[in-house]
DNA sequence: TAATAAATAGGAATCATTCCTGTTTATAAA
DNA sequence: TTTATAAACAGGAATGATTCCTATTTATTA
């Protein structure tokens, strides 16, 4: 990957998005510091960090979302309201033993936890009474 | 949900496949049986069994792929030839224990492993000598 | 300074999925 | 059995995230 100011930018957004943006996210982010930057290119930049293991991919719906956090941790995403957080479930350790318990090589293990956030549960349960 | 023929001919196809079809691959697997059923028909009745829990969905790449199989399991997918494996890692009693750390109301645990099947990896090696 | 290939902007194309509309059908009440 | 009603349907149009294309710019190296 040669020298490029545009995907520096867009890393840099990544890494400052609290929390897992979107490539038009990070086209509008970006959008700010290069007023005439492609979404074309934002998209081509992010899958080539990507491909590099410099940012991670999240699918979850129907838009991809992307993750400047490359330690191992794991999601949760919440019906109701769409928030996506973080989850510590399984450390590296963990991850690296399971990895030896399969026949084919694992380069990734993206677990997706899915269902209703403390917040929405409250709000759901208080609507209940 | 009412009877209904259509409805019914997804969901045996859907368990009659071995691996996880996409929505196109039912179609053309009803149709044989359905000649003129619609491929919006099967997209609205995939979406209506999964959300009743009958059949679930797994997203990977660009095709959301389904399962007839809703006992708890986890999948592989090969990167090289898009094989998607079913895997045994964590049973139920795991998955229900894990909730409890939980604070969110966990509704689904969906593991997706990725990288080289035992196959690819083998011819790569070959390619290699 | 010149050569070269990577990177880019802008717009067109792709394609899985959803939406829309007029028609058919399952179900239950009269 | 007939009728009323809403669910389900077929077929086709629309959507929208992502990818592709092409002429131009730019980073890198010799
Ligand atoms: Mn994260
Ligand atoms: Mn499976
Ligand atoms: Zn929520
Ligand atoms: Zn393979």
């Amino acid at each position: 990957m040669r020298h490029s100011h545009q995907r520096n930018t867009i890393l840099e957004a990544v890494r400052a998005k609290p929390v897992h943006p979107t490539a038009y996210q990070v086209f509008e982010s970006v959008k700010e510091q290069i007023p005439n930057i492609s979404l074309a290119t934002v998209y081509r930049d992010l899958g080539q960090l990507a491909d590099n293991g410099i940012i991670n991919t999240i699918k979850k719906g129907n838009v991809v979302r992307y993750d400047g956090n490359t330690m191992i941790h794991q999601h949760f995403y919440c019906e109701e309201c769409g928030s996506l957080f973080d989850q510590e479930l399984f450390d590296e350790k963990f991850v690296f033993q399971l990895k030896t318990k399969i026949v084919h090589e694992i380069e990734n293990f993206d677990l997706m936890l899915t269902g209703t956030c403390i917040k929405c549960k409250n709000n759901g349960d208080k609507l209940k009474c």
